[in-house]
DNA sequence: CCTAAAAATGTAAACGATTACATTATTGGT
DNA sequence: ACCAATAATGTAATCGTTTACATTTTTAGG
């Protein structure tokens, strides 16, 4: 029976509570507690020692209102569910705190509306700046007053808005994963996009029409799909779709492995093998992808540098708030695998 | 050329300046914002005009100083990246906000150490409660301090600690998972567990042994295997290792639909074939659980709810400091799908 | 009209830190 | 021992709200 302790250090202390057990002033705690230089040792033991005494912690809703700064980072994201901005929230987490920041989560479930109420958390200054993975923040960036909060792009940025941002090269990504089936000898190519409104998606199947040019190679309109959802049952009934054509594609190109999981799964089910019947290729290369069976060809995104660097990029506006911050484009990389 | 708007309602405007503004006091100021009674409509019409003509947003930093609540919700757990716990953060996010506030994700990779410094989080005042879902807060519970923390478990609990929890009942789960292994012929049943540390992990032992027991059936130590990780490399080595030893077992239940889905692919890359070859259940039922080749048959957990709950819990203590709150255990669910 | 009660508004003290600036101790050079 | 310079500490204003309490205005009954 673990009983409780006796000498518990209760709450409901402050720093003038310290500065009192202490017999200093709370200029001299705070100065002690904050590290800063020109405090004789022996006060600074007395103040710990009654730091110590009393369990005090700071509360950091005082100093944050003194100081104006919340120390948050709002992170909005369409959807922690999907692996690839999961692993960007941990990348996003890891900088921030290596800086003393905390992050705040938004799953804005690529829901519009939701994204400007989240927006306003920097003006009531619940948080200090955000990052956002959302498009259409970045779409309305210009109409709105947005434009001087302190945000950062992160994967989904538009160059001509001046934010700052972070993210591959998509245009060239989407190019390089059809090219590969290109290469291999593949002439019917699907695309499975998400939704138009990201302008990723637009730049990749730009990348995707591009690619076919090269060769000469008529689009097909009813051979790109645009999906409103990047789960792994998007991909699975669009390819369902695809294959209900009589003028069915010989391999897939899906943006993001989540679709190209499902677009997998959803061929198997109408008795398609992979890569046997029909090839494809996904994009970000999540864990998951070396994983299943077979395993699968993708573009991969630097996941966790995307939202490190997103983070890095963020702390450095909020540090020099007049200063511009530059975009930064991060390297893909093919990984041919079995899929394709 | 988008053109900054000239009527810019720039910030810098304090409650005092709303106030100035519409020609009252701060405090009514305070009470329009705040929805109070006895306002005469004239004067919040006043009031409202002032808001907009200055750009006002409240400073929720002063608010919360003031009121002494930060409204945020402390979630921490072993692995974001993990989608069962991404859908339990989106349980717990949406109601949340559905009752203003905000959610502090912290990852805590399953570090032990790193679980007190966020608990620290609430000292500080920084949160209002925290959501736990790592074990080793609940471990530590008796002996630290942190028995009178604003803190609810989630899916990591035990009983006997006087902390309001939301759980399955696991032993009962894992129970059911074994049984319908033993059902279908099975007897050489293998365990993929995760970290004893883990309270649920012990349960679930528990309840594999016991379904074993029914039957008279021995344990077999060597098919009993600890894993310290969820992640699929994780399943697919520990899988490895099984098939490895001279007398393999015909079956494997994997405590986590991610290992068990590892494990699909670590017997595929040694040759075997499920559920031909070996039969595999996982744990969680998390979305892809129904992507994979084959389908996995799982004990699906009621992730959104258990999210949820545990949320609904935490505000409840939040609201009513004194009262006990209560552990709620939510129904689990065989789903018989492909793998076995 | 007057007045008491009710309704609306205002005043000012918190909340708990940080930090200019003022004050008091300490040091070392003579 | 004294003084100036320097180091250490203290005083009090401030951040932007909320809210108890005081004050003023309005209402309605006689």
């Amino acid at each position: 029976m673990p009983e409780r302790s006796a000498s518990t250090p209760q709450n409901g202390a402050s720093i003038t509570t310290v500065a009192l057990q202490a017999g200093v002033s709370v200029a001299t705690v705070s100065r002690v507690l904050n590290g800063h230089a020109g405090v004789k040792p022996a006060t600074r033991d007395k103040v710990m020692a009654a730091v110590n005494a009393s369990g005090y912690r700071i509360n950091e809703m005082a100093r944050n209102l003194r100081t104006s700064e919340s120390r948050l980072l709002l992170a909005m994201v369409p959807d922690v569910g999907n692996p690839f901005y999961a692993e960007l929230v941990r990348g996003i987490g890891s900088v921030a705190r290596q800086h003393g920041y905390d992050v705040l989560l938004c799953d804005t479930g690529a829901d519009p509306g939701r994204e400007r109420t989240y927006f306003d958390l920097l003006r009531r200054k619940r948080a200090d700046g955000a990052i956002c993975l959302d498009p259409d923040t970045v779409q309305h960036a210009l109409a709105e007053e947005s434009l001087d909060l302190p945000w950062v792009a992160c994967c989904e940025f538009d160059p001509a808005v001046p934010v700052p941002y972070v993210g591959i090269d998509n245009h060239a990504a989407a190019r390089d994963a059809v090219r590969h089936l290109l290469a291999t000898g593949h002439r019917r190519i699907a695309l499975i996009n998400s939704d138009e409104g990201y302008l990723y998606a637009r730049q990749r199947q730009l990348g995707y029409v591009d690619a076919l040019r090269e060769l000469d190679i008529a689009i097909n309109p009813s051979w790109v799909l645009n999906v409103n959802s990047l789960d792994y049952a998007a991909g699975a009934d669009a390819a369902r779709a695809l294959m209900a054509q009589a003028d069915a594609p010989s391999a897939i190109f899906a943006v993001s492995d989540t679709l190209a999981i499902g677009v997998i799964a959803g061929l198997r089910s109408v008795g398609k093998r992979v890569p046997h019947d029909i090839a494809v290729v996904g994009f970000d290369d999540i864990s998951l992808a070396t994983q299943i069976d077979p395993p699968l060809t993708t573009i991969a995104q630097p996941m966790r540098a995307l939202g490190e660097t997103a983070a890095r990029l963020l702390l450095q506006r909020l540090a020099q708030p007049g200063h511009t911050v530059p975009g930064v484009l991060l390297p893909h990389q093919l990984l041919i695998r079995g899929s394709a």
